[in-house]
DNA sequence: AATGTTACCGGAAACGTTACCGGAAAAATT
DNA sequence: AATTTTTCCGGTAACGTTTCCGGTAACATT
């Protein structure tokens, strides 16, 4: 026999109540005799009752979900994503994650599935193939509220919640001039991609400070890859301007890097340094073990999760709020010829 | 403005035709007019109409999302889950990704929580925690549909997809075996799981094969975890049996033993062998590289996600189907002494 | 010309739930 | 004792969709 989830209606019938006051009873609402809730309650729980939550979001026009939708699961994404599940779950919110594959249409497709009353809105980091955002603009006009993190997208006006990139991309240039360094390439992402751009900015600032001109033929725009990253770094050390440190904006191209510098047959950190970014946990297991600045991802991702929470309990998501958080340099072989003075 | 996404009743409203027709001509029913099909098709484009999944779902009792839950997100199973994501949209499904985190507790609340009519069936990898299995008898009897995958629950006789986990165990130490190490020593697992016990089985297999006579002192079982493997490691490099070749039954564990031999001062492949499991990209670039069984992961993945919709589909989950794939050695440095004769 | 058939459409119920409204009985007030 | 207030409950509509059923016109058949 086929046991069907017990219903409302069921409670009613076995208590001959009617299914507003079952209703009534289950959750805390006034309007009820102590004595028959109780009754109520036992029998849903010796039938193990689950309200339906179609039904239920269907009535009350809301899910209780959150739609995240992100461009891969990295370590640092997948990372970022627990916290929003966390401070999620702290919330009685349930989270979807889609992965957009860096795909900019996957990214419009998954949007405009979820929409279809499956979220009350979007926690989103954009993909690095993404340069319009129509797909976000209807969100706005539909009022759908969303909060943007990691990777944001400044034009919307939304709130976020991301990591000081520019600070990043500062302290990893300035260790490696401290150290010494003073001919220091960097390996950039995409053009258009924001987190990119700030970590390059911060670059040019610590080499201003250091009174260190900035040489454009030093910074190159390569893909958030490992083999982009190690024919690039070939092609910086065959160059007339062969600099002596590489900071490159993620690990994975950190990686790169490091295959290319170790197959030249150069030395860490004696010939070249090198600095990555978001200190996954095996760059400290390799030979040279590899400098990185680490981002505080889970923080990051549950800072997200309770920002949606609040706008939207507040139903106020006018005022675009933005978290900045620090980054955090861990110093190793790969870029520490001394001890800083 | 607030623009409330249209519905059928909207377009049937403008066009002075009843729900039922807008119904019938979004949907390729019989009994319409073609022209009037035309129309409505027309006017619901124009209006952007995306049908309401909730409403859609509470109707026909069908929500097409299917629930995964897996212990973790880590390398293997996130590419896993990128397999069941692909097969599940070319099915049109939708997947809800649930992590937890190793957790018994956490397995059964989600578990709960996406059985309130949010999927219609579940895919489903155990955590090392679980023991008892009533949270997935409890799909049973409601006949809700679910596969397994990765780590299963054999008593359950639910179909599932996966790797030849005795076969690999087998490969991994007859390799080490045919480079000529013959005090084996093996990381396992928790007791309790599943693809812990057939990769030790497989171990188990290949030292009869060649006649070695199986030790119990040589088997470790220890957490999933890169610390406990370590110091597992240094009690076995510190006992009176010390071996000459460790396999570990993932790569976590293996990096861990990796630490302790080198912290040791022992070199790998000359003084110790070293295998690991998962094939984890990152193994590759460690020095010495490391050896390791690869599972095709994505495979698993979309095989697990493809019986699940094939089983839905023809509404057959009496038969327990079992897919097992096979698994592959990459032999690296830590593990190769000289060339197979 | 009367009947049977076909093509197309609208009404209404149903999925499971909540929210509003009105009403009856009990309790409290005059 | 008559009124007012309170307490508690049931009926009903609504959320957006599909599906069954019945109905009307036009057409075809004798």
């Amino acid at each position: 026999m086929l046991n069907k989830p017990p219903t409302i209606k069921d409670i009613a019938q076995r208590l001959h109540l009617s299914i507003s006051t079952v209703s009534r009873a289950l959750r805390n609402a006034a309007d009820i005799n102590p004595e028959t809730k109780k009754v109520v309650i036992e029998l849903a729980e010796q039938m193990n009752y689950q309200p339906n939550r179609l039904a239920l979001s269907l009535r009350q026009k809301q899910t209780n979900t959150i739609g995240v939708i992100v461009p891969n699961l990295d370590y640092v994404l997948s990372t970022m994503v627990k916290g929003i599940d966390e401070a999620a779950l702290e919330a009685g919110f349930t989270v979807i994650v889609c992965q957009s594959n860096e795909s900019f249409g996957r990214e419009v497709v998954n949007t405009r599935r979820m929409l279809n009353s499956l979220v009350d809105g979007f926690i989103i980091s954009i993909s690095s193939e993404t340069k319009t955002n129509e797909h976000f603009k209807v969100l706005k006009e539909r009022q759908i509220p969303f909060v943007t993190f990691d990777r944001i997208i400044p034009e919307l006006m939304a709130s976020s919640v991301i990591l000081d990139n520019e600070e990043g991309g500062f302290i990893a240039t300035e260790h490696l001039i401290e150290q010494g360094y003073n001919k220091i390439a960097i390996l950039a992402g995409p053009k258009s991609l924001g987190i990119s751009n700030s970590r390059l900015e911060g670059y040019k600032l610590a080499l201003k400070k250091h009174n260190i001109k900035f040489d454009s033929e030093l910074v190159t725009y390569c893909d958030f890859n490992q083999d982009f990253a190690y024919y690039a770094t070939e092609e910086l050390l065959n160059s007339k301007k062969r600099p002596d440190a590489i900071f490159t904006i993620s690990d994975r191209m950190a990686i790169g890097a490091m295959l290319a510098i170790k197959k030249r047959g150069l030395k860490m950190p004696e010939d070249i340094g090198l600095v990555g970014f978001n200190n996954e946990p095996s760059l400290a297991l390799f030979s040279p073990s590899i400098s990185s600045v680490e981002q505080p991802s889970f923080e990051i991702g549950k800072m997200a999760g309770k920002l949606f929470i609040e706008q939207f309990l507040n139903n106020d998501f006018s005022t675009a709020k933005e978290i900045i958080l620090k980054p955090k340099l861990y110093i190793r072989e790969s870029s520490f010829k001394m001890a800083k003075k």
